[in-house]
Formats: C-alpha cells, structure tokens, sequence
DNA sequence: GTCTATAAAGCGATAGAC
DNA sequence: GTCTATCGCTTTATAGAC
C-alpha cells in the first residue's frame, strides 16, 4: 500500500480495507501508528535485500554470477519495472526525513555490496565504486522512466545495457 | 512547494503561506484548485526543457555540443542534485495518475530529442534510442540517489561518466 | 482581486465495550 | 485481539463582505 499510494497517501482507511482490520487493531498491532507500520515495511524491505542480493555479492565466491543473480532478483522484485522502489519513492517525497537513516543505509550498502563484487572481478577500487554507483542509478531511474512511459520493456532494456557494463564482454565465466 | 512536498503535501494552506495570498485569491487564479496549479508548474516546467534542452538537441548545428549542453542546463537546473525532478517524483506516487499524459510527455519529448542529437551525431537509430533511454534513466536515478544519500558529489560523478558514454572519447570537436 | 468565515469530508489517533 | 464510536485537527473548496 506505501509503494502503491505513499507514506501520507496509505491512509488508515485504505490499510484497513486491505488488511480487513479496524484501527484499533491496527493500533493495537503497531502503537506508533502509521509511522511504526512503515518501519516495518522498510525493515523487511532490508532484510530481503540483505539476504537476496547484499550478502551474495560480497560473500558469493563467484562475483560475476553474483552480480548477474542481483540483475535477475531486481528485475523479478520490480516486477521488470511494473512495480517501484519503495525506498526510492520514499527518498523523492515525505519520507526522505523521516526515514531518512534506512533510506541512506539501503542505498549505500547496496552500494557497497556491488562495488565489493566488481572490486573481486577485477575492477580497480575507485572505479568499481564509481560503477556501483552508476549501476544503482540505472536502476532506479529505470523504475522511474518505466512508471513514467508505462512501457513495460524500459526496464529490461535498461537492466541488459547495465549487465554490458558490469559484465564487459570476454571477461570472466561464459554466461 | 510541490517539488519540496510532494502533490499531497503542498497544502493550500502552505501554498498560501509561501505566495503570501489567502484562499480566496488562489481559488480566484486557480479555479480548478490545486490540480489546475500542478498542472500550470507541469506546463511551465515542460516549457522550460522545451527551449533549453528538448530544442538545441534537435535543431543545434552540432550535435555534440547540445548534448554537452543538455547535461550543463540538467546538472544546473536540478542544482547538482540538491534539488529532484518533480515530474519524476511525480511519476513515482500519486501524481502519475492525474497527470499521466504530462509525465509521459516529458519523458518521451526528452527521450526522441537526445536520440535525435545522438543520431545526427553518427550512432545508429536503435542504438541512439536506447542510449538516451539509459542517459534519461541515469539522470532520474542520480538524483534518487543524490537526495538519499545526501551526498552532493554522487550527481556529478553520474553526469560525468554518462558524458563518457554520450560522447565517446576521440569523437567530434575538442571541447 | 483579496480577505475572513465556514462548510463538508477525511485524516490520525484514542477510548472503551466485548 | 477486534470492534465501534468519537475526538480534535487538517484538508479542499465555497460564500460573501469589502
């Protein structure tokens, strides 16, 4: 409901609609209220990157296989660009200052995560921060261009130029 | 404000606070409320890319120096990345609804006119399509990216490296 | 053209019965 | 744990004085 409508767009009404549960309940269930749920969402969003895609890339033996696991999880979580990025949406509107500490930390250990994977594939320090950055910046500019145009292709297209530059050609295992 | 706000979060009563005029005189302006403003900012905006961006690229005599004006005009405009896209924040919440066609618009028009330039500037259609697809989409995610991270470099760094890829090394005039 | 006053509806949040 | 009823506040929008 917060990726469909935004943080003041879910109103109370709407996420008891969807949940089939009056506010009590839901205050019951989250006492901080509206802001308490979205922490919620927020931390789970983390947990499932951390454990799909964070972790494979700086732990995963093989960092190319690892980077092209992060490309085909994205695309899937995305919905290839039909669904957006909560944090993203969140970093554009209200919830930049109110969440403001897992937005950064979800973009920079994903940063992080990527640049660690190219560094052990060969990529110099600098540049292999330089082109996580990049690759992050696809992505979500991806998720914007697709929700914009409402082209369902965008995004895939993006997500395989992304792949030539992460994965250059001749480099590494065959595919 | 709406780009500060978000379409929501601009309320009338702030948009009477910052213009320093009451209710009364924005509904006689704006009949239509608040939509029919978003909607004047939308047009502005449009305009505005229109004659500093969209045009050079299609009409200037040399290609590569209206690319490299585009990204001069975007990393002005968008202040380094202080400040974020409200077309592209709009597209990713509420607003994509209500101001669909708008959004489409800007995106496509900015789309065909940087395909246009890369075109004439000796890249193959498909592949100038696509590029300025990936150039469109890296400058809406650098500027999730910058706005999340807070870190005012990461919008130049982006700018920079997408110049590398509009304009190949070895190509065209010096600059 | 700008203002104040007000209407009607929705919001987040709380209280208390069950 | 879930519900209904309600509080207090803000929202968009309108009416009418000046």
């Amino acid at each position: 409901m917060f990726r469909e409508h935004g943080f003041e767009g879910a109103s109370l009404s709407l996420l008891g609609a969807r949940t089939g549960l009056g506010k009590g309940s839901l205050y019951h269930a989250f006492p901080g209220g509206k802001v308490e749920m979205a922490e919620a969402v927020l931390d789970a969003i983390e947990a499932w990157f951390e454990t799909r895609i964070y972790a494979p890339l700086r732990e995963g033996a093989d960092p190319h296989a690892a980077i092209r696991r992060m490309l085909r999880e994205t695309d899937a979580y995305f919905r290839s660009g039909g669904r957006i990025c909560l944090v993203g949406a969140f970093a554009l509107t209200e919830g930049r200052d109110r969440f403001g500490d897992r937005i950064g930390r979800y973009f920079a250990v994903w940063c992080d995560s990527l640049a660690d994977a190219l560094h052990r594939s060969g990529v110099g320090t600098r540049e292999a921060a330089e082109l996580a950055e990049e690759a992050i910046a696809a992505i979500q500019g991806g998720l914007v261009l697709a929700r914009a145009t409402r082209d369902s292709a965008t995004f895939g297209r993006i997500l395989v130029r992304l792949e030539g530059r992460l994965i250059p050609a001749g480099t590494g295992a065959a595919r």
